[in-house]
DNA sequence: CCTGTGACGTGCT
DNA sequence: AAGCACGCCACAG
């Protein structure tokens, strides 16, 4: 765990996420130690298993979902999110979710 | 080995 | 307030 220098760490860490909570890109990287590498975020999220990550609680700085690949996962996400509590709304096409109410703090 | 890309973030215009 | 451009790190070809 140690050498976990690679997505290793972010998905340890996004499983950390408490539920109820969320947690943006950026926030992750910089809890792992790269507060530049928010990209490295989504990409590592982009390649985990949605069906054991809780992708769904990392989202972007807007507190939206920019998602490339929204064919599926959007509608999930929503009922994810919402069966933990967490409100969401859709403003301009897109989900949004209340960053200073629900941003999680490590 | 080098180039391109990506679920992002911040700054400037 | 909104949009555009650059920067960051890791991995694939």
């Amino acid at each position: 765990m140690s050498e976990a220098n690679s997505y290793t760490e972010i998905y340890q860490m996004v499983q950390k996420i408490p539920r109820g909570q969320v947690a943006t890109y950026g926030q992750i990287a910089t809890i792992c130690g790269m507060p530049q590498a928010a990209r490295l975020v989504g990409l590592a999220l982009h390649v985990c298993d949605i069906q054991k990550i809780p992708w769904h609680r990392v989202i972007n700085r807007r507190g939206t979902i920019s998602t490339t690949c929204l064919e599926h996962p959007v509608a999930m996400q929503k009922e994810l999110l919402e069966r933990e509590g967490i409100q969401v709304k859709k403003k301009a096409g897109a989900w949004t979710i209340d960053l200073r109410k629900y941003q999680w703090q490590d």
